[in-house]
Parts: structure tokens; sequence; C-alpha cells
DNA sequence: GTCTATAGGGGGATAGAC
DNA sequence: GTCTATCCCCCTATAGAC
């Protein structure tokens, strides 16, 4: 028998990640709950609040995750630096395998895509970004951090857009189970990851 | 001297972009566009049909542009086909300097990542598409048109996510021009788009 | 084509009984 | 802690004068 508190917290999860946190009302919140409209303000005072702890609730085991991941490869190969391939799995699989269902996935991405991590989840989120860069960092060194954070930065909306949708262009009619869609996303992000930045020639063309 | 229905356009291009479609109202499309709230609806009937011709205004002529640079690439290399960076530069580049501000760029970027594309624009955007994976396809030849989906998929991921925001990392405060940025993201991408994809041994890990 | 005025609904938030 | 009732604002959309 969950309490209310977790019932709101799991529909707005639900319902931020399906629609969008600004098309969400409260109300759609609480009646998927099955709560009142009132108990939200009880218990959280907020909608921006609410959102905040839908993101606390969970990133900060997630982030654990990643961290203790990352930690475990790094054992595992010390001295040796840990592979960009290692680095990005442990970075990438426990925001896709969260849970058994993919709503909180769902509602980070929607998050993210919507540009509204609060400071509340930016401070949660820092230390974690700051450990993963130094990883690549040490798997990459001929690589500077500025150049590193913008391709974190474009990993990040590859990862947030692949949890929210799906291709819908011609092609297979497999199902696509999230490890499978992991996998093909470590792909790709590894080499990604180490692509030399040509920055001194750069694109020619006459748009 | 620019119409009414243009500054309309123009205004809700921009703040649809900064703001997100969902949040933002009417009201502050007129408002900033300094036209009177009536002639939203006299124009265009409803938000959703604005909507549809902010994108159909531009995305046409951008989508052209994709074409027309990817067809000249391959004229240029026949009967070779095309490398994949030239491909990723003729899909990326267009979208990335658009106009000489980045206002459609980014109210694209914040379409796809609300994930609202509409039918319309769905119709708009599926032959590009096809085209494209039909070039890919021709560089890469030993990935089946599923997996290229999927990479097509998480590119447009990085690239939406690249329009909308920026790295709020530590590192370099350099601007970064458009072009700058165009450049790793190619290089991302095109090592992205080359990464073999080892479907049979997939990820092992005990979560 | 452009305005004012307003309908008509939904939104977040709160007061106060229980 | 949970409910009802309600405030008050902002929203989209429309009617109708000019």
């Amino acid at each position: 028998m969950t309490g209310t508190r977790e019932k709101i917290l799991d529909a707005a999860e639900r319902l931020f990640g399906k629609h969008g946190v600004a098309a969400t009302s409260l109300r759609r919140v609480t009646s998927e709950a099955g709560v009142n409209l009132a108990a939200i303000h009880y218990h959280f005072g907020s909608k921006q609040d609410l959102l905040d702890q839908v993101i606390l609730r969970k990133a900060g085991p997630m982030n654990e995750r990643r961290l203790k991941l990352l930690e475990e490869f790094e054992a595992e190969t010390a001295p040796v630096p840990v592979s960009v391939e290692k680095i990005v799995v442990a970075f990438v699989l426990p925001m896709l395998l969260m849970d058994k269902t993919p709503d909180f996935s769902r509602f980070l991405g929607r998050v993210h895509a919507e540009g509204l991590i609060p400071e509340i989840a930016q401070r949660n989120f820092q230390p974690m970004f700051d450990r993963f860069l130094e990883a690549l960092h040490r798997a990459l060194p001929e690589m500077s951090t500025g150049e590193l954070a913008w391709k974190i930065h474009f990993a990040i909306g590859a990862l947030a857009h692949s949890l929210t949708s799906r291709p819908h262009l011609a092609g297979g009619n497999e199902p696509d189970s999230p490890l499978a869609i992991a996998t093909r996303l470590v792909a790709f992000l590894s080499n990604g990851f180490r692509a030399p930045v040509t920055l001194e020639r750069e694109i020619e063309v006459n748009p």
C-alpha cells in the first residue's frame, strides 16, 4: 500500500514523461494518481517543487549506479585507463535500464529536452558529470576538456531523444528491446567520442 | 515593411524556440510581434495551425538545400559513393546555418525535442529522410536500413539538443561559433555512423 | 484586415471544515 | 492528512464594430 505522496510522484513522472511538463496539469496528475487536487500542494507546495522531487527521488540512485559502474571498470583495468566504450556504458546504461518501466528515463529525457533541469538537479548532476569528464580525459588525453564537454553534450542529446521516441522511419518493425537500443547507442557514441576534431580545417561550403 | 502575418510568424518562431511551444502563449506572441491578439486567429485559425505554418515556411527551403548539397556532393564523386562525412554535412549544415539568426534552428530543435512534429511536417520531412537513408546505405552497404534509421535517430537527438542549448559544464568559455559547433558535430556523428553494430554480443552487465 | 470586448474554460494555488 | 469550495489569473477562441 503506497502512500499518497508516492502515488503523486509516480503519476507525475509518467505524465511529465509522456506529454511534457508544461503540457501536463496538476489536475491530470492528481486524477491519474487517484488523489485529491489539494494533496499535491500539501505534500509539495508547487508544481516546480513537485518537478524537483520527481527528479531527486531517482536521480541520486541513478547517478550512484553510474559512478559505481565506472569505478568497477576502473578497478578491473587499473592502472590502464578504462576504454571509451566502458565509460559510455557506465553513463548510458543506468539511465536506459532504470526500473522495470521506462517511465523515469523518459521523464528525464523530456526534462532535458525541455531544458528545465532546475538548479537543484544541476547541483545533483554536476559532480557526476565532472567525474565522467575526467575519466574521458584519461581515455582520450589528446582532447581538451572543452571538446569533450561538447561531445558529452551531443551524447546527452542522442540519449534523451532515444528515451522519448523512436525512429518513425521505414525499415524493420522489430520491437527493439532497451538492451538492443543501448547496444546501438553505445557503439554510436563511443565512436563519436573517439572522432578527432579538426577545428583548424573547418567545413568549407557555400551556403 | 513586413506584414502582420510575417511579424506573427517571426515572433512565434523566436518564442517557441526559446521557451518551448506549450510554454508560450499566443498573447506573448502577439505582444512580441506588436499586433493585436485577434490577428493570430484571423490569419491562422488556431495555435496548432500557427505551429504548422511556422514549420512549413522554412522547412521546405531548408530540406531543399539539404538535398541540393547532397546531390552536389554526389555529382563530384560519382560513380564512387559519397563519404559519410559529406552526407552528414549535407544533413546538418543547412539546419545549423539557416538564416543569419539561429531562430528557426532552435525552434525546430525544440519542436523535435517536444515530439510535436505534426503530420503535416512529417510528410514534408519523410522524402528527405528517405533520400539520406538511401545515400547512407550506399556509403555503408554493410549496415541494414534498420540500423541506419536508429543512427539517424541518434543524430537528430544530438543535433536538436545542440540547437537548443550548450554545455553547462566547466571548461573553456569560448563563444563557439555555429560553424565551430557544426564542425565538432559532423566529426562526432560521422564517426558514430561508421560504428559497427555488434548486436550479437550485447552489453554484459549486472544492473 | 484590424480592433475591442467578452465568452468560456482550465490553470495553479489557498482557506478552512473535517 | 484529506476533503470541498473557491479565488483569481491567464489562456484560446469568437463575435461584432469599425
